[in-house]
DNA sequence: CCTGAAAGCTCTACAGC
DNA sequence: GCTGTAGAGCTTTCAGG
C-alpha cells in the first residue's frame, strides 16, 4: 500500500487531468514542475488509493436519440437513506445519486417510466417513505471540477486530516481511511455494529 | 465537418472508452475488429461532433476533507426553467444540473450555505418561483454508462434519426443536428423566435 | 522523493485499395 | 472507409542521488 498523504502537487495534477485527461504526462510534468515519471507514479498512487476512480469519457447523451431519463425524488426517514443510496449506486441504469442530510435521495435514472416504477417498487419496499416522485428529465449537464478547500484525505472516524501515519482499510470492497491505529480500532467496532444493525 | 451518422461500432468504441479511457486504441481496435488508426479517426470524429465532450478523470471527492456541497431544488413555472438551467450550467461551483418536464431544476453545488443562498438570490430574482429548498449533500456518486436504445443522433426539429444527409449547425457556441435542409430552415426560424422571446 | 536515459509501446500521418 | 507501415512522441522502468 502506498503513502496515504496528498499534497498540493497532487491537487494540481488532478485538476489538469479532470480538465483534460488526454494530456500527456510530460505536459503535466512541465506545468507542475516535475518530470513525466514522477507524475505517472503519483497518478498511479492516487488510482490505488481510490481517489482517482477511473479514466473515462463524458458523452453528451442529449444529442442521441436514446435519451429517455427520469428524475426520482424520494424523501425517507433520515436513518434509512444511506442504505437506499448504496443500493442505487449499484444499479447500472442509475447514472447519478445524491443524498442529503435530511434524508432525501435523488436519482437520475436512464429508463422509461414503467421500468423506473418497477425498480423503485422493489427498492422502497419496507422502507419508511415520506414522499416519492418521478419526473421526466429534459436536460442535464455535468461540470467536473476539483474543489480544493483543504486538499487532504479525512479520517472516517474523527474527521482529522490523514497524513503519512494514516492507514487505508479495505472492507467489503470499499476503502476507508483513518488517521491512526486507535481510530482504526474504533471504526472497526462501529462498522461491525452497523453491519449487525443492517442485518438484524 | 465530418460525417454525421453514427453506427454500432461507434457505440462499442464509446462503451469501451467510458469504462476505461486509458485503454490503448490498439486494444479497442482488436475488440471491435478494426485497426488502431480507424479507431483513432472515429474517436476524433465523435469529438468534433461533440458526442464525446471530454476525456476526464472521475475523482472520489467523498474521501477528501474538502467535501462541502449543497443540493438546491427549485420549482419554477414550467416556461422559466430552461433559462435557469442554462445559467446554472456556466457557474463553475455547480457540478450537476437536472431539469424536468414539470419545471423542477436541481443543482448540485460545491459551496457553503451562505454562498449558495447568495448565488440563488441573484439567479431567482424576478422569476416565478413556486418552491425553493437548500440541503446539505452527504453523499453523491456518478456511474457513467452508455444507454444505447437506438444509438443515433436525433434531429432537433423533427426528432428523426440523422443519417449521412444530416447537417450539423453551430449556433451561439452550441451544436445542433438536423436531418435535412427543410428541418434546418424550420429550426433556424424557431431558434430566432425563441431568442426574441427570451430577450423581449 | 526525485531525475535522466533507454526500451518498448502508442498514436497518427500517409500511401494504397 | 479501411489497412499497413513508419516515424514521432509517449510511458515506464531502473540506476543513481
Amino acid at each position: 500500500m502506498p503513502t496515504v498523504a496528498l499534497d498540493e502537487t497532487d491537487a494540481e495534477i488532478l485538476e489538469l487531468l479532470i480538465e483534460d485527461a488526454s494530456r500527456s504526462y510530460r505536459e503535466i510534468a512541465d506545468r507542475v514542475g516535475l518530470t513525466a515519471p514522477t507524475v505517472s507514479e503519483r497518478v498511479e498512487r492516487m488510482r490505488e488509493l481510490g481517489i482517482v476512480e477511473r479514466f473515462t469519457v463524458a458523452v453528451d447523451q442529449s444529442m442521441l436519440a436514446t435519451q429517455d431519463a427520469r428524475l426520482v425524488e424520494v424523501q425517507l426517514a433520515p436513518g434509512d437513506a444511506g442504505t437506499l443510496a448504496d443500493e442505487l449506486r449499484d444499479v447500472d441504469v442509475v447514472e447519478h445519486v445524491i443524498r442529503t442530510e435530511s434524508g432525501r435521495v435523488l436519482a437520475h435514472v436512464h429508463a422509461g417510466e414503467p421500468e423506473v416504477r418497477r425498480l423503485f417498487a422493489d427498492l422502497l419496499e419496507g422502507r419508511d417513505v415520506l414522499s416519492y416522485d418521478v419526473g421526466g428529465v429534459v436536460e442535464s449537464s455535468w461540470n467536473p471540477d476539483l474543489r480544493r478547500g483543504e486538499f487532504a484525505i479525512s479520517c472516517v472516524e474523527c474527521g482529522k486530516e490523514v497524513d503519512d501515519d494514516g492507514l487505508s482499510l479495505e472492507i467489503d470492497d470499499r476503502r476507508y481511511f483513518v488517521c491512526c491505529e486507535s481510530c482504526e480500532e474504533l471504526f472497526r467496532e462501529r462498522y461491525a455494529e452497523l453491519q449487525e444493525g443492517a442485518e438484524g
